[in-house]
DNA sequence: ACAAAAGTGTTCTTTGTACACCCATGT
DNA sequence: ACATGGGTGTACAAAGAACACTTTTGT
């Protein structure tokens, strides 16, 4: 009887929000998709289990995370709770580490095998959670480069909120909200006229 | 090395937002204030913990009560894990029981004593999240009796809120929220006409 | 008569939403 | 010439904020 984390870790893959999964190869629940997660360690703190997890799992830190819920007896686990945390990465920054007990992939929140463990749940409120904090903070700086342009950063936006959305509108929000700026340098990807790059005004959470 | 249950119990004493409080009789932290808490039981659910401290404190179930965040280390605290609750009570209907081990008492947020293990980290944490619920929710019918004047309820945001509102703009949104509805009942207080009653139309948690 | 709380509308500002066309570039 | 994505403005609706007087009642 021990404390758990657990992490739901978003990405934008073709324009569809995935989340990591991990093919458990070892028991329990040997052969089931499950989410990423492992046991407290002794002396460490929850920020570093969920950081260390996340590291090893996506070769990434560094990136928005942030408590989601703690949960007690999910499925059949062995934990007495289970603490978990959402994350946002940039897709093109991971590089996924196949483990001795279990494989990892990306799969899109939309097509969702089963999962073990009642981690439906805990994907569903993290889905929620995510798109309450993008209507009013800076969370997605995590899920794009550096530089990116405005339509990179849209389609960001819709994969999440599954929603289209119109170009005037996001580029005035988005301004306004004052979480990123221009950069001054543009960039040609093809047959079209050079976009502006932005940037972040912050890469850390707006608001804790 | 186990899990510990913390709670946050708000109420509203003399228009002041207050918080329950214990005095602790015994180690650790013997003499100081401090939230009230305990372990989570063999076999008991995190939520169900909650609710036994909460009965046992303040003699009130069926309240709103969150889970708030979860600590690791609060202090010098030993528990492994401090799950944190928040919880909002009608005052008059509270019953403090003093303890053995503890005594009891409301004190109002802007003027805590000091408290151990950290817990003004807790509420103040706690204070932020209640007031951004209030914004959009109908949480406090925790804090009202079944049926209150608009100027109580009114009363009850703006100790709440540390500001005073207005009378017009604050009936239309609460009305326009749709959390409270006439009785058709009147009451008189004073030196006063008589006051219509209200009453919430649901007492549970209009979002979860 | 006066004090105390209840009740009631309008104006203005801000915010969000809907909507369509021209431009630069590469093939 | 055409296809692709970049960039721009306006009108309307909805929500929120500011603001003052009259009524009922008890003393």
């Amino acid at each position: 009887m021990s404390t758990a984390v657990v992490l739901v870790i978003f990405t934008v893959v073709h324009e569809e929000l995935s989340v990591l999964l991990i093919e458990r190869a070892a028991e329990p629940a040997k052969g089931e998709w499950a989410l990423p997660g492992g046991w407290l360690l002794d002396g460490e703190s929850l920020a570093g289990a969920a950081v260390r997890k996340l590291a090893n799992e996506t070769g990434v830190s560094d990136v928005y995370l942030e408590q989601l819920f703690t949960f007690d007896k999910l499925g059949e686990g062995t934990a007495e709770v289970v603490v978990t945390y959402f994350a946002l990465v940039d897709y093109a920054q991971t590089r996924l580490r196949p483990q001795l007990d279990w494989r990892p992939a990306w799969h899109p929140v939309r097509r969702l095998p089963q999962l073990a463990f009642e981690n439906e749940r805990v994907v569903a409120y993290a889905e929620e959670r995510l798109r309450n904090k993008l209507e009013y903070t800076n969370v997605v700086y995590s899920l794009l480069p550096p530089r990116f342009t405005l339509t990179e950063m849209q389609r960001v936006y819709e994969a999440i909120l599954g929603e289209p959305m119109d170009k005037r509108n996001f580029r005035r929000r988005v301004v306004g909200l004052g979480i990123i700026r221009e950069t001054g340098v543009t960039r040609k990807v093809g047959a079209h006229r050079p976009a502006m790059l932005y940037e972040f005004t912050r890469r850390e959470p707006l608001v804790v």
